[in-house]
DNA sequence: CCGCATGTTGACGTTAACGTAAACGTTATC
DNA sequence: GATAACGTTTACGTTAACGTCAACATGCGG
């Protein structure tokens, strides 16, 4: 079990960000440490909810959306209404991974035949000269 | 073979785009489309162009970025560096994309398991009732 | 007590990729 | 010749997600 606490820069550290970035996440209302004096301290369950806000952050959803997205983990959430958008917006994501998968497919292979064409044009501008 | 030329309109509806934004995008120096008059007038490649910028943009380069690609296309184009460097940035999309995968698998795994939760803890909440 | 690391709260600055609006010209059509 | 529909330029506005100060407090080893 993990047991200790963190300071904001372990937290910064450990996931190469700023503590300006974790603070900012906070201000929106993504985090809310408890204080030791004006400090902040993290916990364990702190720690995952950055964790979650940063995949969301990869995965190209809005910070309002990683709130969403952590809400759905507190257990005192049964609104339906909430987990069918958010799934819906998580099936929409997949989708344009999909999209964007084959787009990197077709740019390989279309980058691939103008390297062809390249090579070609200089063998034969060496013919030529 | 496609013979026609486009206006700024037909390019904005076909690709769902406003014309501001194709304006912009010659702003920026990625589409040079000659003029009638006053009036911008599109050809096939310009819209071959366009179609590259807008495939970039799903994939998340930046404008800049795109319009490196496009200049892979340009059959004058034997810069071997900006090929390499721009064959850097497609991996790195690649990998970033598989790596946005996996986090898609994992959330919906565990949106799941949420689900499966909350249905347990209604089921539990009636029970007691 | 000094200096330094680490923390805090404002508050303003930045960047990309357009949106929005004003003010105007051109063409077609009724 | 009035009215759309479409085009133009110029210029300021917007948004998200932080960056970058400044100015200050706090704890601690030497």
């Amino acid at each position: 079990m993990t047991r200790a606490d963190y300071s904001i820069s372990d937290l910064a550290a450990e996931f190469d960000i700023t503590t300006r970035t974790i603070r900012f996440y906070e201000e929106k209302g993504l985090l809310q440490p408890r204080r030791s004096g004006s400090s902040r301290i993290y916990t364990p369950a702190d720690r995952t909810k950055l964790k979650l806000i940063l995949r969301g952050k990869r995965l190209g959803f809005s910070l309002d959306e990683s709130r969403s997205i952590i809400e759905m983990y507190d257990p005192a959430h049964g609104n339906t209404d909430q987990y069918n958008s958010l799934l819906a917006k998580i099936r929409e994501k997949r989708s344009q991974l999909e999209q964007q998968l084959h787009d990197i497919e077709v740019m390989m292979l279309e980058l691939r035949e103008a390297e062809d064409k390249a090579l070609e044009a200089m063998a034969a501008g060496g013919k030529r000269k």
